[in-house]
Order: C-alpha cells, then structure tokens, then sequence
DNA sequence: CGCGGCTCATACCTGTGGGGTATCACAGGC
DNA sequence: GCCTGTGATACCCCACAGGTATGAGCCGCG
C-alpha cells in the first residue's frame, strides 16, 4: 500500500535491464528465487504485469517499459541525494569543481587565484571529465558545480553565472588552404568535402551515419585534425589544445559561446557564495546585466543545435 | 553500505519537517521508539549528524538541511514514477490533461474535439486545478499533460507544444476611467495609484508586501476587478471569465502569451501522439516552425517575471 | 528543592518477510 | 530419450522493523 522501496526499484530495474533473472540476482548479489519473489510481489503491489515471461526468455510490457524509464530516475535522484549528503557531511569541506578537460583553461585559472585570495575561501577541488560529462556529474551529485558552455552543454535544470562570452575558431589542419585564410563563416567550413565533420557518439554508444571519422575524444579529434582528416569549430579560449599541425581561423558568424559556472537549481553548497564573487569579479566586460541565470537553461534552439555538433562538445 | 531506502527517507521527512520525533512518529502512524532509532542508524550509515537534539527541541544541522531538501526531491521522484506506472498500467487507458480552471476554453474546446474525431482516439479527462499548479501535478505523475502557458508558468524540464499565441488585455472596473480607452500600454496599467496589482501568497504561504489586495484564487481576484479594487492583465483567451462589471482593454505592448501543450520530457504516454497531432491541426497559424520545443523551458526573463505577477498565473 | 511533565534514548521482546538452499516444471536441442 | 537452461515453488532461518515498558535529562512550578 505503500511507497515503493528503493530495493524494489533496484531489483526491477536490474531484471528490466539484463531481461534474465538469473544475471540479474548475480548482478544483485542475491539468489535468483528471492528476486523471482520480489518481482512477483511488485508485480501484485502495482496490479500490473511488468514482464512477459513466456519460457525462452523474458521480455518487458509496457506498463514495465514505463516503470524502467522512471525508476531509472527515481533511484538517480535517490542515489543523488545520498552523495550530496555524504559530500555536505565530509568534515574537509571542498567544493568540487568539474570541468571537461582541456577548456577554458586561463578563465578558471584566473577564477581559481581570485577565489582563493579571498578571505574564508573554501578549498576548491577541480574534477575533470570527458566531454559532454558535466551535466551528469552535477546531477548526480559528484560535484557541487561546472564550468559549462552556453549554448553547447545542456543548462536544463541549472542555475548559471555567466563568466566569459567569445567568439569561435575554426581548428583546420595547416596544411589546408583553408588555413591560410584570415578569416572564414559558418558556411565556410560546413561542407568542406575533404574536411567531414567528426561523428560523436549518441548515448547508447552508436554512431550516426554521416562521412565525417568516429571519435569519443578531444585528444582524438586533435589528432585526426593534424592529420588532415576533419576540422572543427570550438570556442577561441580552447585553443588550449592547439597542436603545431593545426591553424585556428575566426569565425566570423559562428554563435558566440558563453563560459558559465553551474550548479543544480535551487542548491547552494555552502562556500559557493564566495566562489559566484570571486567569478563576478574576474569577469572581463562587466555588462549592465549580471549574467545571473535562473533554473531552466534554455536549449535546443537552432543555434545550440548547429554549434552543438560543430564544437564536438555533445555527444 | 547501499542505497538509502524510501522508508529511511520518509522517516527522516517527518522528524525534518516536523522537529518533534513524538508527532513524526504519529504522523508516519509507528511508535516513536523505532522512529529514533532509525533516525540514529541513518546518521550512523551516512556518518553524519542530521540533528541535534539539545534537550528543548530538535533542529537540522547544516547536512540534515541538505538532506532534507534532497530527499523531498526523491521522494517525489519515487511517487511519481509508481504514480506513473499505475497510470500506465490502468486499464481505462484514458490520458489526463490538467489546465487551470478558467484559461483557454475555446482553445480546449477545440482541441478534444479534433482529437475525438480521430481514428484510435484515446479518451481524454479533464482534471481542473489552481493557479499555477499544473506543473507540480504533472511533476508528480498525477496527469499525463497540461495546457499552461508560455512565459507565464514554469515549462522548465516539459516538452511543449505551441497551440496559440495571442495578445494580453487589461481587465479592469467597467466605472473606471481607464476602462473608456480604446488601448492601453504597460506603462499605463503599472502604476495606477487607485487599482494596485494584486498580491499572491509565496509557496510558504505568506504574502510579498505592497499595497494590492492578498488573493489565492482566480474568483477573488475577479471580484476585486469588479469591486473597483485592482486590475490585471491576463491572455485575451483568458476573458471568458468576465464579468459585467469588467472592461477588457488590449495591452498594445505586453509581450505575447503562448498557451502550449507540455508533458514531462522524455515520456510520452501512449496516446499522446494523436492529440499532438489534432493539437498540430488545430493551431490557427501553422508558421514555418512547428512550435514543439525540448525538454527546457527558458523561465525568469524580465519578460516571464513582469507578465507573471500581472496575469495572476504564478504563486 | 522536589515533583511532575515533556521529550528523546535504551532495553527487550516479537513477527514479518527477505534471503538462502533444494527442487520442480517446462521448453528446446542433440 | 536425455541434458541444459530457464523461471517458479517449497521450505527454513534469522535479521530487523516495530511494539511496549522504562530510563534519563531538562524544563517550569509551587
């Protein structure tokens, strides 16, 4: 009659996933008749048959597939709440800042050194993931806040601060002649026929179609640039990992790309009050507006889309 | 060592909220004992203190805050995915729409009609409910779909659909000069000294200060037009609940109101996709955008803030 | 100052049910 | 036919959630 125990999510989820019992009390670490059990009991609590079990095999119904989808969510959220307490009780009292590697390298320097000037400055603790990596990271409680991109990471569910709005370069191999341009557009660099675009990954590890070389890295998107094999357009400050076979060209009408600091709505790690000054304070054009943003990141515009995928930034 | 379980979140809600480990225990209807005692093993688990509990009262220490925030959010997520699947799993297969009563009834109207009249139509119910609640109730699971509004309700984390973007009108006392002008701009509704914009009650329940009138419902505030005492400004749409005693003057300059079908990002209930559908078929302006937006709504512009308080449609 | 009242902690008992092992029932493959 | 692999059943056990009774610190009060 009552609220689901996160144990049954557990279970359900684990079957729902491997769509055999036997691996999935292994995956448990419990003997497969208790979980036949459990599942059974869930199965009479909600008064819905979650699985097909017509012998050879296992197989969700519907009902199941929605239940897959939301636990998944419950027990993240669970398992978020846990680690963010966990984190808020360990007594050395960092904050955990996560970055994907390789970016904006002299910004957060900068916010670094002006942050821990400051007096009764936290410890900040830098975290560094692959790209795209952030948003998950935060939500799931493994750090307190991220150095993201607007409008290339997903901001949906984050409160923001902006830092540092630039323009974009194109990374072209040196030996091309596109290299030797002072500067380049958008439509410029989109169908260079011996320069596809690079193919990211999508979340369940496929490829899209398309001609552009399969990547899952930065390191190895550099080096297919050198290699004369495909270009890129990212933001001017991650220039950072700039090779010498490689030449960066503005982009005229490429979207802007702003670097903001980000963290979970309606949370506030003690000491990110002095971590958002000390970032107030370093950025370079102070506008008239503070670039203070509320929960909801807007995404999917056309802009974001387009950039998106150009910046190598998403999966 | 695993996973926090639902019961242990429950309990530890119950202290947090009510600080008195007798009437939590009441409240989650077992005796006290047993609360204190796994109150005490989940500290012991998350090694952490949640309370302290000097003689004269209970209060949360700065983990149990985060905690207690946290485990409110997965709580809410657990409910809403068995909420979810009951759903999903009722044999009425009907889906729900949640609107506030009052808002878009031509609109409505319309759509269940195109929607009824197509082939393997799913039945719809209406469920009506306040001011500003449609996301909590779509939040929690308790219906399948709503019809709110953009930039006045929060869409963030709902998938939308546009269906109509319409203009504002000024509702004010049918005696009052104002009343007698053909238009009328923001700036001329703002400040006028003698019908003050109406005040709604914060979520804790307590009122911002100002020298409007306090109101919780839509009615109260109708009254109020029609007592000389306020005005608003609201969707034309909106006008349906009138009275004699109003006059409705359109706002030449409030930014425009979309009234959207949103739903919670990545589910979609089955039936969905055939008012989607009809909701595409009834627009009055097919534009060359199709009018469906990702999973982030943008929230807390200048623009959402002024039209919120004004159209009375936010907390 | 002693007394009762309030509140949370401790001690101890009990029963439910989660977990284990052994085994069955059923389908397919050779 | 037998064997293999699957999920379901049957049965046992003990860990632990929950109950009752009681203790212990801190008030306020006469």
């Amino acid at each position: 009659m009552d609220t689901l125990e996160t144990r049954e999510l557990r279970y359900f989820t684990a079957v729902a996933d491997e769509l055999h019992f036997g691996r999935a009390a292994e995956r448990l670490g419990i003997a497969q008749p208790p979980l036949s059990r459990a599942i059974r009991q869930l199965e009479r609590r909600l008064g819905a048959q979650l699985f097909d079990r017509d012998r050879r095999g296992v197989a969700l119904t519907a009902v199941g597939e929605v239940l897959h989808r939301e636990a998944g969510r419950a027990l993240a959220a669970v398992e978020a709440a846990e680690r963010r307490t966990r984190r808020a009780a360990d007594p050395s009292r960092v904050i955990t800042l996560v970055t994907k590697a390789g970016a904006s390298h002299e910004l957060l320097q900068s916010l670094l050194d002006a942050h821990a000037s400051r007096d009764g400055a936290v410890p900040v603790e830098v975290m560094l993931c692959e790209v795209g990596e952030q948003a998950g990271v935060l939500r799931r409680g493994a750090a307190d806040v991220a150095l993201m991109h607007r409008p290339v990471d997903d901001l949906a569910g984050f409160e923001t601060q902006d830092l540092l709005t630039e323009g974009q370069v194109a990374i072209v191999p040196a030996a091309h002649p596109l290299a030797a341009r002072a500067e380049v557009t958008m439509s410029d660099v989109a169908r260079v026929p011996d320069l596809p675009m690079a193919r990211w990954p999508r979340l369940d590890g496929t490829y899209p179609d398309g001609p552009g070389p399969e990547v899952r890295s930065q390191s190895q998107l550099a080096q297919l640039v050198a290699l004369g094999r495909t270009l890129l357009v990212i933001p001017a400050s991650s220039r950072a990992w700039q090779w010498p076979e490689h030449a960066a060209i503005p982009v005229t009408d490429a979207p802007p790309v702003t670097t903001v600091l980000a963290w979970p709505a309606h949370t506030r790690p003690a000491g990110l009050g002095t971590l958002l000054a000390a970032a107030v304070a370093v950025r370079p054009s102070p506008a008239a507006d503070d670039g203070r943003h509320g929960p909801a990141g807007q995404s999917s515009s056309a802009v974001a889309s387009t950039s998106t995928r150009t910046s190598g930034s998403k999966r």
